[in-house]
DNA sequence: ACGGGTATTACA
DNA sequence: TTGTAATAC
């Protein structure tokens, strides 16, 4: 199916692809610049044609509100966080409403934040390691991620987004609870922003009846159950982490993600279809995801196109003229308003990194600094893996090298650090190790041929400007299987040692503050502590049988973890599309028309619509009466600033980093021999190892044969990191395109 | 060469 | 599969 013949008839959703950049022209700067290679860049899908409900959640200046709740005297200050405060003040990365007034922005040193706004408070990011540390930032977002993805799909987009699809919820709020038999709604509802809707001498009335109209479309009536359902979310969020966040509701995740931000801080802004074409008409050009870098420039200055509505001006096949078939059916949905860009279902992220730049002065001129530096990210990125692996059973397979480097003295200082990867060890020693042998390949090939004998620690002429270390290929153990038990059961029988220490990794971890203790496990927060908090605080839920089996299992044979240290189904969602079970709001709210023999004879999707019927309106009416509403929150907080919230936790103190590291090891000939295959993940099993680690190495020869057939395709599965199909992209028919001329 | 540190995506 | 590049917050 030829996309761009049908773009019309069928809608399309966005996806991305890297871009890839030529010049068709010979120099000059009037020469004319074509698109010429598509990477990164949107594509086109098939949208269903069922209308959709999505919502972008939007954390309100999100490390600022981080260091607000550890330190509350910020609370409705003027501030900022910045990190590396050494040099003029250090780099801005969030900048309070407060201060933005003043002209603050992201991306100011502290110096001239300052200079605009002397009041300001600066907090600094906080370091380990001698290097930003973000993980509180990261642990926050969880805490989000955990209430926000009650309701439906969630996609955590970055580190303060998410999206949500909540199609399912509104439908059945639409079927069982329709707005307009409300005889209240929630105040955080009444103060939506309703695009295209005039807003009188009674705004929220205005509001109130347009979420009630029984007159309405499906698809406005799906939107105010949206509306209504987000508005609820980000009251949870506020009650549940002191944070506030805004959001957009809209058919689409485009739609959506505009919305978020339109009524910033701490609104709520909906999208009617009716609203869209008025509301892109007026829209520059790149403000629109995806559009604000070359692809956007280049419809600025090569098409006149400054709003999104002057590009209705263009033919399709104009567009595709210039931009390729896919882009320019995807600039012609756009401009639209249409995209059917799936919301994926993701929670946890699909890779760590921990990297660091090194500019100008400060580049690193000799292998021993270099390795000094690799062991502070490994130590950090191994750290994040272990965390990982203990409170969300997953296991990352590729360790990969970034670097940066400039060759002062040479003539092709062109020349770009090649990244190198290599098979993940667990284990800090073994990723240090790993990392150094893999900068060392790299600076080899970096260097060229004329890297005689160059070992030596001195100077070569070359300096790395930056250096980072990431984990990627992140697959969740399965659970669920009796299977996978007994394999484990035979490991332990045979490597007594990994039995190891639940008990010890507790005893490592951080002493926590009691408040602190009930939403962490294992020294962070995480998504399955938070969320099993929250399932326990709500209606109990019937265990799936299968899951307590295991546990139970677990529990008797002594094994290893305990029972709350156990993969939750959240987790395993995510990168185990044929784990046995379903997402908590999919078990309430049943996706009928889904398959149901996915469920492998233990459904999940039990729960009767009637029976979700009445908790849902339950669920309402006890969350209605006696339910702060947002502004209530911040009223009740006698603030003359918009967020003032009150908020008694101790003062974040920020470490320094020991940088004490004096064993620098001469350079080493090193070479990637792990690279070949043989070698696969392997968990050492040492110490600060939960107790299921083992060394895979050593068992699978000998042990995974003799096991069932049945088996050894389990385990393979868990040993293996899973290969993305790339069939949805070839069935799609993606297409290239082009990019235009990169400006030097 | 101070917009840092991450993260995702896609293609060769 | 590894490596590269772009985008965005």
């Amino acid at each position: 199916m030829q996309y761009s013949a049908s773009a019309h008839a069928h809608p399309l959703v966005l996806g991305y692809k890297s871009s890839n950049v030529t010049r068709l022209g010979i120099g000059g700067e009037n020469s004319k610049r074509r698109l010429t290679g598509e990477r990164n860049m949107p594509v086109a899908r098939p949208e269903s044609s069922d209308s959709r409900v999505i919502a972008h959640v939007d954390m309100d200046c999100f490390y600022v509100q981080v260091e607000q709740r550890k330190q509350p005297s910020l609370r409705g200050q003027p501030a900022a966080v910045v990190q590396y405060n050494s040099w003029q003040g250090g780099g801005l990365i969030a900048v309070s409403y407060e201060a933005r007034k003043f002209g603050v922005k992201r991306s100011m040193r502290g110096d001239e934040a300052k200079q605009v706004c002397p009041e300001i408070h600066l907090v600094q990011v906080p370091v380990a390691r001698g290097k930003a540390d973000l993980n509180s930032y990261r642990n926050a977002g969880s805490e989000v991620v955990a209430i926000l993805s009650r309701r439906g799909r969630c996609e955590r987009a970055s580190i303060d987004e998410v999206y949500l699809d909540l199609t399912i919820a509104a439908e059945a709020m639409l079927a069982n609870n329709p707005p307009e038999c409300l005889d209240t709604i929630s105040e955080e509802a009444v103060k939506s922003h309703v695009l295209g809707l005039e807003v009188g001498s009674d705004p929220g009335e205005n509001v109130r009846h347009w979420l009630t109209r029984s007159d309405a479309s499906r698809r406005d009536k799906l939107l105010a159950c949206g509306a209504l359902i987000v508005a609820e979310l980000r009251l949870q969020v506020l009650e549940e982490t002191e944070f506030t966040c805004s959001a957009g509701i809209a058919h689409n995740k485009m739609l959506a993600k505009l919305a978020s931000g339109m009524n910033k801080p701490a609104q709520q802004t909906v999208v009617p279809s009716s609203s869209v074409s008025k509301l892109l008409e007026t829209l520059p050009i790149k403000k629109m995801k995806q559009l604000g870098g070359k692809l956007g420039t280049s419809l600025q200055i090569d098409l006149g196109v400054n709003t999104v509505g002057d590009l209705l001006q263009f033919s399709e096949e104009k567009l595709q003229e210039y931009y390729g078939i896919n882009t320019g059916s995807w600039l012609c949905n756009t401009a639209r308003g249409i995209s059917g860009e799936e919301v994926k279902e993701r929670l946890l992220p699909n890779s760590h990194g921990s990297g660091k730049t090194f500019p100008g002065p400060r580049a690193l001129k000799t292998v021993a600094s270099v390795e000094k530096w690799l062991s502070e990210l490994c130590e950090e990125l191994s750290e994040r893996l272990q965390s990982d692996l203990e409170q969300n059973k997953r296991i990352a397979h590729t360790l990969t090298l970034h670097a940066q480097a400039h060759k002062s003295n040479d003539a092709d200082s062109f020349k770009k650090f090649p990244s190198k990867s290599c098979p993940l060890r667990y284990g800090t020693a073994k990723i240090k190790e790993d990392a150094l042998s893999l900068f060392q390949a790299g600076l080899r090939e970096y260097l060229g041929q004329y890297n005689v004998k160059t070992s030596g620690n001195q100077n070569c002429g070359w300096g790395i400007t930056g250096l980072s270390v990431s984990a990627s290929k992140i697959v969740a153990i399965p659970s669920g299987t009796r299977s996978i038990m007994n394999y484990f059961q035979n490991l332990e029988e045979i490597y007594p040692q990994v039995k190891l220490s639940s008990e010890k990794l507790i005893q490592d971890a951080p002493l926590l503050s009691p408040s602190e203790n009930c939403l962490r496990s294992g020294g962070h927060p995480t998504l399955q502590s938070t969320e099993r908090i929250a399932r326990h605080e709500e209606d109990k839920e019937t265990k799936h049988s299968i899951e307590e089996e295991d546990k139970e299992m677990f529990k008797e044979k002594g094994f290893l973890l305990s029972p709350e240290q156990l993969p939750d189904k959240e987790t395993l969602i995510c990168s185990s599309p044929d784990a046995e079970v379903y997402p908590k709001w999919e078990k309430e709210y049943p996706r009928w028309e889904k398959d149901q023999t996915e469920s492998s004879g233990v459904s999940l999707t039990e729960k009767s619509r009637d029976t979700f019927e009445s908790e849902e309106g339950k669920r309402k009416s006890n969350k209605e009466k006696g339910m702060q509403t947002i502004s209530r929150y911040f009223q009740s907080q006698n603030s003359d600033s918009l967020i003032q919230i009150e908020h008694a936790s101790t003062a974040n103190l920020s470490e320094s980093s020991s940088l004490s590291d004096p064993h620098s090891e001469p350079p080493q000939e090193n070479s990637l021999t792990r690279g070949e295959s043989s070698v696969d993940a392997r968990l050492c099993s040492q110490f600060k190892r939960p107790a299921w680690s083992y060394d895979i190495d050593e068992i699978d020869q000998d042990v995974l044969k003799e096991l069932p057939k049945q088996i050894q395709e389990e385990v393979r599965a868990w040993l293996r990191p899973q290969k993305r199909s790339n069939t949805v992209k070839r069935d799609l028919g993606i297409t290239r395109y082009f990019l235009p001329a990169k400006d030097k």
